[in-house]
DNA sequence: TGGAAACTGTGTGCCAGCGCACAGAACTGT
DNA sequence: ACAGTTCTGTGCGCTGGCACACAGTTTCCA
């Protein structure tokens, strides 16, 4: 639950001209504007289990996850909450602020070590104002965003516990190049909603089938087509 | 299924200074830009079970629903779908364009007749584009709908079929003037995404508790308070 | 090295909503 | 006035996931 550890500045020094981004968002920069927002930026790194933001709050920083992931949840009274989506190097904490909102609209929450590259808002919207081929890609990831949401709802309605959460681990593993994925039974259950032993017997089912492993929050893809086919339609309009 | 009848075209003339727009998009326009917008429109009517568009189709034509409400919903195989939003005279269908999308990203269903002003896409877009003050409230509704759409996951997976549908009748209410609401228990099913029979159990309750009155796709809302009472949280979140 | 904490497996009873099916009631058109 | 259609009420067996509970296992730390 904590706030970000290990904040260290990100001069233009450490980005060399091969080593581009890993955000796939400031990739649609040239080198110029990259240089330019970096130099107001710094990468910052969150623990597993922290939580960014919770909707309502004030936007004030914009983050670009360069490796990891974040979830985008949203909560409802009587503790029950429930994550949205994902986002990942193919996205943008914040965004809300381009439909000119000034508070988050869900919650962030950071199941596993996220490390994401930071700017102040009013900086991004500077750079946002003054690009319009890069306003434009992000109005896209935000239709991207609202079309993998709408999804959730008849997912969340329609799709048995097995298939949601093999969509879930495929989604993960989709933005997280390290193996294993670092998730416990406990954390998979908050992010679907559903509680920890239906976790317990969904994925005892996958590992039966022999579509992963797991021991103890280590959980390894060992069958990725298999996996595909066992999740719900909707992995396929996830994006990433 | 059928596409709109009774076409016609609405010139200046039927607009009087005091008749203000029955859209609220439209009202945030100056009574310059609204003439020359209406000039460039016409009024459509849609009859019941209509569909406007589905998820993917090409936006040709933006509506700003002046009387009625449509209903947004999403589809997945197997022919299960499931209302994501209700649009009235609150919004505007084919707010994707304003993201750069050139197709809907959601079906557009019209459950009761609807009637709605109608505009040519490049025209819409030219006009947003000129006024900052008018895109930014489209934006904000824009951010709305995302709002409502998120809190649909959790509705969907955690309130029980009663609360949605008191929800889903106060939403109804909220947009139509008319009384009674013309809603069938199987169309009513169809937005829920659930079945028939489910909706006739909870309709019946909430007759017996005395909230609603209904008879053959009649439904009357009796007690406006106690209605809210039995809805489920989301609807304080609806945007209307 | 031993105890606490975290994680996982399992079991039992329960309930909302499903799928299917059918019957009665109300409306509609000719 | 009658026949067809639409809408609604009801019943039955089933299932996915819930709430609660507890035991076993692995890891971590003092």
């Amino acid at each position: 639950m904590e706030r970000a550890v290990d904040t260290q500045p990100l001069g233009l020094g450490r980005r060399t001209s091969e080593t581009v981004s890993e955000n796939r968002m400031l990739d649609c920069l040239s080198p110029d504007e990259l240089s330019q927002l970096m130099a107001v930026s710094d990468l910052t790194s969150f623990v597993a289990d922290a939580r960014i933001a919770v909707g309502g709050d004030v936007i004030r920083e914009i983050y670009f996850p360069v490796s990891g992931y974040a979830s985008l949840m949203i909560t409802g009274s009587e503790e029950s909450s429930v994550q949205v989506a994902f986002a990942g190097r193919e996205g943008i904490l914040g965004w809300e602020s381009l439909l000119g909102r000034e508070s988050f609209l869900l919650d962030i929450y950071v199941p596993e070590a996220l490390k994401a590259l930071r700017v102040d808002v009013g900086e991004f919207l500077i750079r946002a104002a003054a690009n319009e081929h890069w306003r434009n890609v992000q109005f896209k990831y935000v239709a991207g965003l609202f079309t993998v949401v709408a999804r959730g709802v008849l997912c969340a309605r329609f799709h048995v516990l097995e298939a949601r959460l093999a969509r879930c681990l495929l989604e993960v593993s989709d933005r997280h190049a390290e193996i294993p994925i670092l998730l416990t039974q406990n954390t998979l259950a908050k992010l679907l909603g559903v509680r920890r032993s239906g976790v317990t017997n969904a994925a005892t089912h996958l590992q039966l089938l022999g579509l992963i492993q797991y021991r103890r929050g280590e959980i390894r893809l060992l069958d990725r087509k298999g996996l595909e086919a066992a999740a719900c339609e909707c992995y396929r309009f996830d994006v990433h």
